[in-house]
DNA sequence: TAGCGTTGAGAGATCGGTCTCACAATGAGT
DNA sequence: ACTCATTGTGAGACCGATCTCTCAACGCTA
């Protein structure tokens, strides 16, 4: 039962007669080759059933067809869409895509660029995990590995990047909210460390400075992004005495977790508090009534930062490009007017 | 900004003063090396930061350490969350886990497989696309490849498997619905090319026979596994004269659009229609009433596949193991009672 | 002192491709 | 007839790491 080896250009060579130079040069199509003999070398390779070593060429060549990715975590529907986007792009250009969660921990985050660069894999497209320690990723840079920064943007790295305006949609968020007449406005966010919840809180605290409102510690909840940290998170907020009368989440699973503590806490959307997610997700759609969001264009995310990508490994070498998506606020019903004295 | 080689062994070995082979016994810890040439070794490769190259490793001893992953559809959370486990399994054992998705298309995956081939990966963990041609993994196990089939299995495949019981899941699920008086059951299932929609389909056939109920075409239809696909059969189902009194979907994608479609149609779940879905998910408890489902032990398929795929990676020989994990009908609130007269 | 085992370290083969270079054969131009 | 360019082909270097083989030095025993 031992794993038996696979044909190599030798083998191919020598069933055709000629020498593996030669085998080379009809299999790639390239240089001087005699068509009878170019004819017999393609007739033993389909024959052998030769595939040809990727391993092998890689070393010569440098680099294997594949592309890194490290998301935050690929369970995050999220980071899947956006998985699926690259993998398809990938594709299309002969690439591998090779994913490995770093689960928003800056260790394994370390380890595993560690290891994408060991394999030699052409480029990578990392959503770093914290917004603070990033000399491994400067390293990368500097050794000239390609690199596009999704999602989560660190301004003193000099590579590619692909995001949403995070600041300008929380704020717009917020703004919309406090049009509303609200004014106690919770806000549940991931780790600071990450980028996205930094930008986020930026916008959340901007609109309400500028509309004269307080910033209020006790309204800012702190989670990871899973659904039961967000519940612990929402049922801290709702318990306090003075409850707020809106909520901001800033990523969709934060958004389900809001929505279970409110329902076992017997608030009801929007009478009792009002709503906003970041990022929108099927659930939305969903309840009754429908929640509104502010929405990204996931879709393009993935594509982008593949192309920006492949431009780098095919050796670009212009000054970093930065693409920024613009969200929109999409209403649905999840927020009400309060009315209050003039 | 030309990227920069990095550093090999020759290196080291010249910084150290030593030959290549010298540098190598220090650094792997094999033969003989006077303490103090390793030391000069160890030395010199942390200073330059040496890392080895995994792809000349992998030449010359056979094998990337990488385990290829093709799923149906990463997007899936049920994939999602088996890749997530794979992923973290894999680390644990030194392995980089490469993820290409088939998009349930079968010339995808003969290519997608092709390419992990070619890329000389360790093992593979796949959901075949498809139940009727799969003489490109029969020639895969011939060569000795290590295969691991999971949630989807091909009985003439002589390799490791990890699935759940889907008849036996799919029985118990329409069993309950006949034991509340149900007898007009509709199914919406996946494209019968793939393995669990074909045994879901089984488990509700056999179900109706052994209740002696007619298995009606009308009341099954064919969808792929998309919020919108699902949406348009479920509408299809419940326009016609003599509407279902329950509906099974297979598996959670299907179930939402299911929702979505009821919903839209103004069908109330469960007074106009029952429901029951193939694995839990997210939504099933946030929608009122919850829904009642056929869960599967997601979490366990994972695991058990890694630890499959690594035993026939170290050359275990022994004759395929299959592991059947049984599903588990959680009741909620979706089913209705239907009195008829005896 | 001859003989032997142990320890240390270098030279070079090897993995499977790709590609440069040298060389031979052919035909065209002067 | 002689130079030259064009084609076709093979020998061998190379990518980076591992590992076998060979050999030298040392110390110990007889």
């Amino acid at each position: 039962m031992a794993r038996t080896k696979s044909t190599t250009v030798k083998d191919v060579a020598a069933a055709a007669n000629v020498s593996r130079a030669t085998a080379a040069r009809a299999l790639n199509g390239y240089g001087y080759v005699g068509s009878e003999a170019a004819e017999r070398v393609l007739e033993a390779a389909a024959r052998l059933g030769y595939r040809g070593n990727r391993v092998a060429q890689a070393l010569r060549q440098g680099g294997l067809p594949i592309i890194g990715f490290v998301p935050g975590d690929i369970q995050n529907p999220f980071f899947a869409r956006v998985a699926h986007d690259i993998d398809v792009a990938a594709r299309g250009s002969k690439h591998n895509l090779l994913i490995a969660s770093s689960e928003e921990n800056l260790e394994q985050e370390r380890a595993l660029l560690d290891n994408l660069r060991a394999l030699n894999v052409r480029g990578m497209i990392v959503a770093p995990a914290s917004a603070n320690d990033n000399l491994h990723l400067a390293r990368l840079v500097r050794e000239g590995t390609p690199i596009v920064l999704i999602d989560r943007v660190l301004d003193d790295l000099p590579c590619d990047s692909v995001a949403v305006d995070n600041e300008g949609g929380a704020r717009e968020a917020v703004e919309h909210l406090i049009a509303n007449g609200h004014r106690r406005i919770a806000l549940i966010q991931d780790d600071a460390r990450i980028v996205t919840a930094r930008d986020r809180q930026a916008g959340y605290i901007n609109a309400l400075q500028a509309h004269g409102l307080p910033v209020d510690r006790r309204l800012i909840a702190v989670s990871s992004s899973t659904v039961q940290h967000a519940i612990d998170a929402t049922i801290r907020l709702f318990s306090q005495p003075e409850r707020p009368t809106a909520l901001f989440t800033v990523d969709s699973v934060m958004t389900t977790g809001a929505l279970l503590a409110l329902r076992s806490i017997g608030l009801a959307i929007p009478r009792d508090v009002s709503l906003i997610g970041f990022d929108d997700f099927d659930l939305a759609t969903f309840t009754d009534p429908q929640i509104t969001v502010v929405a990204q264009p996931v879709g393009k995310i993935g594509p982008v930062a593949v192309k920006m990508l492949l431009d780098r490994i095919r050796g670009l070498s212009e000054p970093p490009r930065h693409v920024r998506f613009q969200t929109r606020l999409i209403c649905r019903g999840s927020v009400s007017r309060i009315f209050r004295p003039a």
